[in-house]
DNA sequence: GGAATTATTGCTCATGTGAGCAGACACGGA
DNA sequence: TCCGTGTCTGCTCACATGAGCAATAATTCC
């Protein structure tokens, strides 16, 4: 197109955008035929001059949800707007909104669902509504915080996301980490602790997060593991955790002893499930949301739109 | 306009402006009549849910412009958008080039348009097309930075808006600020100047643009004043120079003697001529261009968005 | 509880707009 | 010069959409 169909195109945008006139009126004033104000409309469109945003909090963007579906092969995809968003907070709120909405359509309902637990599950399980489901049984799938903590956030979001389904939680009593194998092979021989695994790994649906593998992650926070540990594994190739295991960039366990201590339904567990969803936002989620979904480990994943634009680039520059 | 319907208007958005999709399929998927969808797209709108953005260097805002006009009594009022910009300088640039066009579709074309100098004006002089008017005469209406200098920008400044009108330059050969009153009274009786300065009043049109007061004042880098003089200045109550001159708020010349030893037209001619054209823009000039259109130094303003909307605040919160 | 008022819904109709098409035009090669 | 090729323009027609208006539902007030 020439230069001055493009001016002329980024003249009549103005009128007819920002001054609600009629193509008609268009041409008048710019002396064109009302055909070809149309055209120029559509161009100025075409070259991506025209750039509409939806500003809310609850708005989502679907052709990047296509895209992310089409080249990943993800069942499905929830992508946050991160229009008018300051903070990475407010972004993960707005995820976790997206991800309870998410919960709240599923058809069918599932009976038991597995949860992990951490910030941003415990966000979800907060923008829940009461009765947003008829009856749901939540198993945590992997070692929590603690049973003892007054609000000990692991049992908290399972008891909330259960309570608001009018269902019940059944939670797993041992910690995320054993420090000797031997303790935590003891502890799985439990008939109650064995029950719980076997509920978990049995779940109809699982919803869980990611851990971005640095100094910030939850399971340094509760003193599983430390900042020297965590250095070491990322050493090793370590890029996150999923349900409280360290996964490399193809998705493999970084430190199969570490993982061999750690309570929970393995990673493979999860790959093979039919309805995984992952809850992953935030800048420096950006390389462990890409393992998740390039190896399989999630079929649902609930993300904002920057995370969602990183995963897509991945795809295109190979 | 109740909740579940303020997310149903996004939802209808996403799939409208997102999705292409027709307000008869919106009702569809969203089990609505085609009405319901059409009203919580309006509504969407209404609630400024949808943002539109034209994205081009040369974009302008026109209802902010409208508002300008309305609450300022301005004759005309460009404003350049401020959309997908970066840097200050990128935003001056489109405001010189918006300026340019101004002057290109100005009509009657001005006879004679006198002008002062500075980076802005520079800048709009290169944006200026070859033969964007058939023949003007450019006047220097204030004393420039040197006549010997190289590539003296107040004098190639006028002579490239010249040239590229087919037309001719007059500059005025003057230093800015005389150190003694009688030198420059002596020079204003040099038959020559007289008659430049003559011809400047007698311009039909006046293109200017302002500086803040502070030390990076063109008048600083001439070395017509010192950080010292300007500090003096601010603390009597300057905003900035409108041809060379500083004005505080009221638009009245804080330092009457230094004033009397400047040389050009007074501002009081500036405020006196039917067409005055101002361009101003960026961040550090919203106090001095709040200055110049309160007190009416010019009839025609061209500036940028942010600048404009500190001007419109300005006037909602008196 | 019933009447009055207001908000919401479904609809008709006029208008605005994009797809598709034929003719006009510009350009380049024989 | 002529003819083919591709682009641009003006137009018809079908569809999408907003304004306006009854009919209905919800709410408020007595």
């Amino acid at each position: 197109m020439s230069n001055t169909d493009e001016l002329l195109s980024i003249r009549a945008a103005e009128l007819y955008y920002e001054e609600n006139q009629t193509q008609d009126e268009i041409g008048v004033i710019l002396r064109l035929t009302r055909w070809k104000v149309g055209r120029l409309l559509a161009s100025a469109k075409a070259n991506g001059f025209i750039r509409i945003e939806i500003v809310h909090p609850r708005a989502r963007r679907l052709p990047i949800e296509r895209r992310l579906r089409e080249s990943t092969g993800l069942t499905d995809a929830i992508v946050v707007s991160s229009a008018g968003v300051s903070t990475d907070a407010e972004l993960q709120s707005r995820t976790a909104q997206a991800a309870a909405d998410y919960l709240t359509s599923l058809r069918p309902i599932p009976r038991t669902l597995g949860i992990s637990w951490g910030r941003t599950l415990h966000d979800v399980s907060l923008h829940l509504k009461q009765g947003w489901a008829p009856g749901v049984n939540v198993v945590q799938i992997n070692g929590g915080v603690s049973l003892n903590q007054r609000t000990g956030t692991a049992a908290s979001t399972a008891v909330t996301i259960a309570h608001k389904a009018d269902g019940s939680a059944t939670l797993l009593p041992s910690p995320a980490i054993f420090e000797r194998l031997e303790t935590k092979q003891a502890m799985e021989t439990d008939r109650t602790v064995a029950g719980v695994l076997a509920l978990a790994r049995n779940a109809q649906a699982f919803l869980f997060s990611a851990g971005q593998a640095d100094a910030n992650s939850a399971l340094v926070d509760s003193g599983y593991l430390t900042v020297e540990q965590i250095n070491e594994l990322v050493a090793r190739g370590a890029v996150g955790d999923v349900v409280g295991r360290y996964i490399d960039q193809h998705g493999c366990i970084v430190d199969p002893e570490l993982n061999e201590r750690t309570v929970g339904i393995q990673i493979d567990q999860l790959r093979r499930a039919p309805l995984t969803i992952a809850v992953i936002s935030g800048r420096t989620k950006h390389t462990i949301a890409r393992a998740v979904v390039r190896n399989g480990l999630c079929t649902v994943l609930v993300t904002d739109e920057d995370t969602a634009n990183a995963l897509l680039q991945e795809k295109d520059t190979p």
